[in-house]
DNA sequence: ATAAATCATCGTAATATTGCAATATAAATA
DNA sequence: TATTTATATTGCAATATTACGATGATTTAT
């Protein structure tokens, strides 16, 4: 059977540059509290086992363990293995390639403030 | 009939505080290839109708003016109507909030990059 | 050696997201 | 008025995400 429809619920991503999948990613995994609470308490301590997250966070430890591993896979934070425990850390470079590109959007904005649906 | 288990597939939101999650619906709006190519068109043109958007990118119609229906409801974009057509343009402020928190955890990994998984 | 602690993986249930055709709406134009 | 242009909405199919219990693997402590 064939089907007159794309395929569905998926991202299309053969027209995009490199760079809006990898940026877009990295917003992606950012884009739940969760993990915005994770990367929030990993900067407010500045290193980290993953037993301290899930008591700060509403979810039981293998749903922490799967937003940990989203946040890795995007490569925001790095987790070695210290004893059996692991210390998750974000990486510097990657988030500030993030905030670069975004940093143009707010440099070009902000110039064309007045020009732009007034 | 009772459920044993919570509600699944929904995210959990009332441990979280209002900026965390006003913030992750920020970055889940950017998380997607085609928004991030919607907002670096606009940024490039520095003002846009939705049709030149739909040119730009390899998404029918009704699926861009969902895409855009996301970005407005995040807050990252404004769309002003201008005969029949509408000009969307980004709000300075809201990116600014998102990129000034992402900033601080920018500048706090900077001075600790030594004390962390070495 | 056994038990406890820490974290990952698997399986699964429920909801969310993505994409498009069809259609609706509203303004501009002929 | 009728048609074109620009955009939004609805409905639906398919995949993705979120969450947790059960379980596995590894290291530390007893």
């Amino acid at each position: 059977m064939q089907y007159k429809y794309m395929k569905m619920g998926v991202t299309k991503t053969e027209s995009y540059t490199e760079k809006q999948i990898r940026l877009a990613g990295i917003a992606k995994a950012l884009g739940h509290p969760a993990r915005m609470a994770i990367l929030d308490h990993l900067v407010k301590v500045n290193a980290c086992i993953c037993s301290d997250i899930v008591e700060e966070l509403p979810l039981a430890q293998p749903t922490v363990s799967q937003h940990l591993r989203e946040l890795k896979q995007a490569g925001l934070i790095r987790g070695t293995v210290e004893g059996n425990a692991v210390c998750y850390c974000i990486d510097a470079q990657v988030l500030a390639e993030f905030l670069g590109h975004l940093g143009t959007w707010q440099d070009r904005i902000q110039t064309a403030s007045e020009t732009c649906c007034k």
